[in-house]
This record gives C-alpha cells, structure tokens and sequence, in this order.
DNA sequence: CGCCGATTCTTTGTCGACAAATAAAATGCA
DNA sequence: TGCATTTTATTTGTCGACAAAGAATCGGCG
C-alpha cells in the first residue's frame, strides 16, 4: 500500500504552485514516466484539494510542453522525441554558447558567488559519485551562468531545454559514474575563469566544446540504446 | 453604449481557445494596452460563459507573458520593457539568422510555396501603403521561413519575439508608410532566393543584415519617443 | 484637520455538482 | 462466433456559489 501524504493547511493560492511543482518533479525525474495518463481525480484526492488549481497546475505543464492534453480525453506526460534529437541537441549548443557569451560580458560579482556555489555542489557530486547529485547541479550551474547574462529570452529558453535534458540524462543516470569524469569539473572551472576575466570568445570555445562533448555522450546512449533494440 | 458581441452556439471545449485566440489578438494589436486591467467576470459577460474557461486563457497567456497575474490581485495586459530593449534586439537578431539558415538546410519545396504566398502578400501590403498588413504579412513570412527551418524550440522562441515585435511595431505603425520601403521586398525576395539555393552563409549575412535594419528602426521610434518625452 | 483602525466592498481562488464527449461494455443480429 | 449497435461508465469541460484576501470607504480619535 502507498504511503498517504498529508499536506497540511495551506495558504489561498499556494495550491496550484504546490501541484506545479512537484508534478513538474515527477516528470523530469521520470518518476512519471513519458506517456503516464495523468487522472484529474486521482490527483485532486491525492493533495486533498478540488480538480480546479489540478488543472490550472496541467494548463500550465501543457504550456511549457511537459505534458499533452487532447481534447476532451486524458491528459498523459509528453512523450521524448528521439527522432528530432539533433534540433534539441542544435538548440541546447547554441543557448550553451549564448548565455556564457553574455555571462562574461554582463556579470556582475554576485553572480559569480552563486555560479562558484553550484559549481562546489558539483564537485562534491562527483567525488561523491552522486549521478542524479551530477545532474542536477550541472543543469543549476548552468542555469545561474545564463542568469548572469541577462536575457530573459534565452534564459527561458535555456531552462526549457535543461530541464528536457535532464529528464533525458535520467534515463541514463546509471552509466554516468564512470562517465562524468572529473574533466567535467575542469571546463567548468575553465569557463568560470573565462566568464570572470570577460573572455567572450574563450568562453564561446569552451561553451561549444562542453556542449558537444555532452551532446556526444547522449548520442552515445542513444546508440548503445538503439543497436539494443535491433531487431535480429 | 458599447457594441453587444454574440457568440453562437459552440461546441464543447472551443471556449478557451476562443478566450485565448481572441484575447492575445487584442494584445497584440493593443486594442488592450500594456497595464490595462483584465476582469474576469467582466470578460466572463462579455464572452457569455463562466469564469473557468476564461481563466484557463489567462493562465495560458501568463505563460507566454502577455498578461502579468499578481496573486489574490487583478492581471494586468504585460507591459513593454523598453528598458531591457537590447536583449530582445539581441535574440530577434540571433533567431532570425538561426531559423534562415536551418531553413537552407532543410527546407522543402512545398515551404517554398507557402514562403512565396507570404511574401506576395507582404509586397501588396507594401504597394498599398498598408502599414499594419505589412507588419502581418512580414510577421508570417519569417515565421514561414522558421517552419521550414523545422526546430521546434527555436521556432516558439521566434514566435514568442515576433509577437512582442508586432506588438511594439504598432506603437509606430502610423511612421511606416514613408519608413518602409520596397527595399525591405528586395531583402526578402534575396533571402528566399538565398533559401532556395541552399547557401547557408548567405542566408546568415542577408538576415542579420535584415534584422539590422529592422532593429535600427525600431530604435529610432524609441530615440525620437525618448527625445520627446526629455524634460525641458 | 489629519491620521489610524474598523468595516464594507470588490475580486480572486477554490469547491462541489452537472452535462457533454468519448471509451468500454453489453446486447442483438447475421 | 463475429460484427454492428445500443447502453453504460468514465472522464472531461463548464457552471454557479462561496469564502479568503486585499482595496476602498467610513468613522473615531488625537
């Protein structure tokens, strides 16, 4: 039998921000895998509330594209597309790039305390061999550098993509302690000195080299994944 | 006394899309202006429905930013951040050489044709001194252009900018008819030739210049707005 | 006359209920 | 038995109502 959570009283409005999140959770941690229905009902009982801020939290997942809604069925989490893989991967270099270009020209030293904090919490990941901790930080240490730079554009496209590929890395977060190497720790170093010193173009370099070495290593999941189900 | 709309019969489900479609027109078109208080019984009157479906519009339009929603407190229409104008100049630039070049790539030839339609309309739009048709119709070009260019998340960011840029360019549309010129036909009709051709570098220089020029426009609206409103 | 607190009023956030839309099950027919 | 059709059941979309949270108004006190 599941174990019942029991949300206490809450404040008016803080319920659809409640359910946001941690569905939001749960899907990027595959905990609801891509495809999982997703029961209004179900829901509205499980956080002891009405079926309205439920929906309000799913109209706002379906905005971002973490959940599919059709018209007058069920409501399931998105599905990952893996066939048009290469424009996720075209679009996560480039913002890769972007936002550490303009972290080296609009920082400001506050910015770089909290970039250096999330860049500790990596660390410690890795000597901790914590994958999931890995994940996590490395997409928040990327997160603070685009906040750095300043453009809310980019940034919510940023973030859009981090969190898709974080649901993406958790598929494979088993092979990642012997695959994120402390090499990871040094270009992040690397950049961090780059966007200190406002090395644009360094940190242009480094950003495209950091990418694409990420991006190689899922291809490679997807590659091992795929000649797996080969069929024979 | 106010003109009574009367919304027919419709099918189930419809009435947030029309809310939604109606409303983020209006928006856009600043029939409701930046800041302009939105009432949801009020707005619940005037479409003949409840306040859920309304709702669920503005929850979708808080999500791509057009409305601005303060907890237990009315939303208000989004306001226009002429102070952070230069990172949305920065990212229009950036996704129109973006999606121009995918569109090189990989385009097809029914893309073209409806490239082409947009392109026909934009010119008429340009000989009838239509400054409003001439804002859609470029709008809908080089959201063409991004659609063939087939990477989802650069075409929502693009959409996303494009919108706001309709937005900010009826501030000034009554300036267009003497500011743009058939010089902005030619520069599509090169783009789409450069298209077509597959010449990706091309396609990069001839859009960033494009957005250049489109951007150097819409910063002398502002100059002359600032220069305007100077203390004397 | 002006400031502070209580009261009213407006608007939002949430709820429970009902009806439409579709899927699933049951029934009839060949 | 297999297929088409009706019936039931489930789930969504919408509604009207109510209560909480501010804002505005009013009244009291200095």
């Amino acid at each position: 039998m599941a174990e019942t959570e029991t949300f206490p009283e809450r404040r008016r409005g803080s319920g659809v921000k409640l359910v946001y999140d941690l569905l939001r959770d749960e899907i990027l941690d595959l905990v609801l895998p891509p495809g999982s229905p997703i029961d209004e009902v179900q829901l509205a009982e499980r956080f002891g509330m009405s079926r309205t801020p439920i929906r309000e939290a799913l109209v706002r997942l379906a905005g971002e594209g973490l959940v599919e809604t059709l018209p007058n069925r069920s409501t399931m989490v998105a599905n990952i597309d893996f066939l048009n893989m290469h424009t996720f991967f075209d679009a996560l270099t480039l913002m890769y790039r972007v936002t550490t270009r303009l972290a080296a020209s609009y920082h400001q030293p506050a910015d770089l305390e909290i970039i250096r904090e999330h860049q500790a919490r990596f660390t410690a990941a890795v000597e901790a061999q914590d994958a999931l901790a890995m994940i996590a930080s490395n997409r928040d240490l990327h997160a603070a550098i685009a906040e750095a730079g300043r453009n809310p554009y980019y940034l919510s496209l940023f973030l859009r993509l981090l969190d898709e590929g974080r649901r993406l890395l958790r598929l494979y977060y088993q092979s990642f302690n012997d695959r994120l190497p402390r090499e990871y720790v040094d270009e992040h170093e690397a950049m961090i000195a780059a966007i200190e010193a406002r090395d644009v173009e360094l940190c242009d370099r480094l950003a495209k080299a950091h990418a694409d070495q990420i991006v190689r290593q899922i291809q490679q999941f997807l590659a091992r994944d795929q000649r797996q189900s080969l069929p024979l």
